[in-house]
DNA sequence: CAGTATCCAGTCGGATACTG
DNA sequence: CAGTATCCGACTGGATACTG
């Protein structure tokens, strides 16, 4: 007889919709480009504003601005300003940022090692198309 | 007067920037809402396009339509038509696709703990701001 | 240096209607 | 049932200019 095909798949079991629907809502929150970008140069150690404009290349001084509040109001980053002149503000990850290196890293992992693949699929599906 | 600054650059200034730079670039393939919803859903086996719809809530026609496209094209999810009447099309993971539950998996753990932190630290920054 | 405010072009995505 | 096409309001994010 035909033995029935295991598929390597891990399942989500029971509350995948719940999963889902939390995972969706965190992507929203920490799962945009220059959240990801940040957390990742945070993870080296704490930096200023400007260290991380240029750390990140292509970020508008805006984006920036936006996505460290965002991230400070979360609990996932600090901002710590000194009254000098010029002034001086660091930015640096709470522990619960730095938790989130983690599990980026295995998505960063991920990506690196299907990139090729989703690269020659795209290549393939668009030379069917046109 | 004459500063020279010397800034305290750790090593692997590179591979960071690129492991960034590939996981901001999968981020934008698959970070978005419905990608995710879209592969968990498909992690428990195939399913047709309405019963997708059914079961991820609030997804409109045109973005599932959309978000299929783009996955098939990444080689993430296979398209089966069935020349029946009424249509039957059955989407599935690939084998790539199903790699992606893993990583996704960890994130959405992180988000599961880490949701009711973030949540307060959101309260805590509305209530000094506000 | 760090941050805010304003403008506005481009994009996203929902609603709707129509086809095989 | 599955998919396509069109419209259009909402949101995004870059550029720019100005403040402490």
């Amino acid at each position: 007889m035909k033995t029935t095909v295991t598929v390597p798949i891990p399942e989500l079991p029971e509350s995948d919709h719940h999963n889902c629907r939390a995972l969706g809502q965190i992507l929203d929150r920490v799962g945009d480009k220059w959240t990801v970008m940040v957390v990742g140069v945070l993870s080296r150690g704490p930096l200023r504003f400007n260290q991380m404009m240029r750390e990140i290349g292509g970020v508008s001084h805006r984006m920036l601005t936006l996505t460290l509040r965002s991230l400070e109001r979360d609990g996932l980053v600090t901002r710590t300003a000194y009254a000098t002149i010029p002034p001086k503000v660091e930015y640096a990850l709470t522990d619960a940022g730095s938790s989130l290196i983690e599990p980026l890293r295995a998505l960063s992992n991920w990506a690196i090692e299907y990139r090729p693949v989703i690269d020659q699929a795209r290549a393939e599906y668009d030379m069917r198309v046109i």
